[in-house]
DNA sequence: CGCTCAGTTGAGTCTTGTCAACCACAGTGG
DNA sequence: CCACTGTGGTTGACAAGACTCAACTGAGCG
């Protein structure tokens, strides 16, 4: 996994996320507010940025790269429960220690914030509080629609599902759509891949080969898929969502 | 199922869920322009209170009674995704369609607010603003409790969890605590607790079975449980918190 | 060259789902 | 009063999907 060095924005102006992170809705006062207590951080591939229970002292959002939010049994058994990317929002306001690992899957820049001085802000500058409710409301749907896929669907659809959620968000990013489909590179690991689909390793390899197998997706090395067309993937991810009236 | 009539409060001062709802840290003018807007609906057990995807023209508070939140793919299977109990919020400011069917399945009084004025007030109240984000940062960690759930437990465990989690729930309200052994009655049918786990019901029914034959649970008729040890649940469901170093 | 790590594949097992029969209870109407 | 019916729940036999354990491949690296 090579994962260039990510340049840290300068200022706010320039940010990658600026209109999708918490603070999107921003006026000029309140950036330079939030200027006041930012700082950046960056993590490597694989370096753990939170454990659960730890002590939070800040909050802040995903500049670049990804990383993912588990939890984890006793026994060791995990469950990814959140995969974090740019502009999205970690840590919660309001409360000291933290519910849930969070590690960086690729090399990673952090936008931090001081966690009371924030708190403070927040709830003077109703932009930051009412963007925060929003972001917080998209990220439960897409937990719902998760309980769904770890509930209801097999193997086979758990696989097509996150294949088409992640082609989806990379189209919205840097998606290569090569005549009609889409090509990216997988951030995820079998083994995240299997946390995140409450499946084992193995079948998330046989289901891969399957899909491959059956020409729903193309794989070049481990990492590269090319979908060649959507709608079948959606139709293998049960998300069947143009109705299938005809036939 | 005998669901008593429930008395419709007369304000909100008498509000049964007054501390608890979207509404819990309102001053009394905010309470005053609440009051303008809103008005109650009753619903029968069973009836669909609303259906996914319709347009809602409103919001508003479980007051009394339980709710349930499902998703249905387009061959039948469905996964319950939220559990709304006394004081939890429906719907979502800023969204007009329904993004999952809510069924009552008990007697429910919902406390309505029409959607565009407390939208208007949401952005000039920040009290209601900032009562709904936490109540949605809590529903989000209850979601992703929930998706370990479904991802990882086994139906024993599973079942397990479910029942821990009414009894605890029934403890802050209505438990009776009878020498140490929590009692209460299951609010769900069978069905409604396998969509619940994402099992099916006969799974669903032989763990129930199981579990009273090991002792874990005592069962008076389908629905009275008795739960003598509590630790022990706990331990069944693979939520040990305490440690269990020993042995 | 040998090591490790991520991934693949195979054989066998086990949990859970499927299909079906059956029970208990409540209501209903003759 | 009693058969009849519908609903919710239980139980059994069997099948299938996913897991476990294990061997193996291939790429990258010192």
């Amino acid at each position: 996994m090579i994962a260039l060095k990510q340049p840290v924005p300068s200022n706010c102006g320039d940010c990658p996320i600026r209109n999708r992170a918490v603070c999107a809705h921003c006026d000029h006062d309140e950036l330079v507010a939030l200027e006041e207590i930012k700082y950046y951080r960056s993590f490597e591939a694989g370096q753990t940025i939170i454990w659960s229970g730890d002590k939070m002292n800040f909050v802040g959002s995903v500049v670049s790269g990804i990383a993912t939010l588990t939890q984890t049994m006793e026994d060791g058994r995990t469950q990814m429960v959140g995969l974090l990317l740019p502009s999205d929002f970690v840590g919660r306001p309001g409360r000291d220690g933290a519910a849930y690992d969070v590690v960086a899957t690729t090399d990673i820049v952090m936008c931090c914030f001081r966690k009371a001085p924030f708190e403070e802000l927040m709830s003077k500058t109703p932009h930051i509080a009412h963007r925060l409710l929003q972001m917080t409301l998209d990220e439960l749907d897409a937990a719902r629609e998760w309980m769904l896929v770890l509930g209801r669907k097999t193997a086979r659809e758990k696989i097509a599902s996150l294949l088409s959620i992640i082609a989806r968000r990379d189209a919205s990013l840097a998606a290569t759509t090569s005549g009609g489909g889409k090509v990216f590179d997988l951030p995820l690991t079998r083994e995240a891949m299997a946390d995140y689909l409450g499946l084992t390793l193995e079948t998330v390899s046989r289901q891969m080969s399957a899909l491959k197998k059956d020409g729903v997706i193309l794989l070049e090395g481990k990492r590269h898929v090319t979908i060649p067309d959507m709608q079948r993937l959606l139709e293998e991810a049960g998300d069947d969502s143009d109705g299938g009236f005809l036939t």
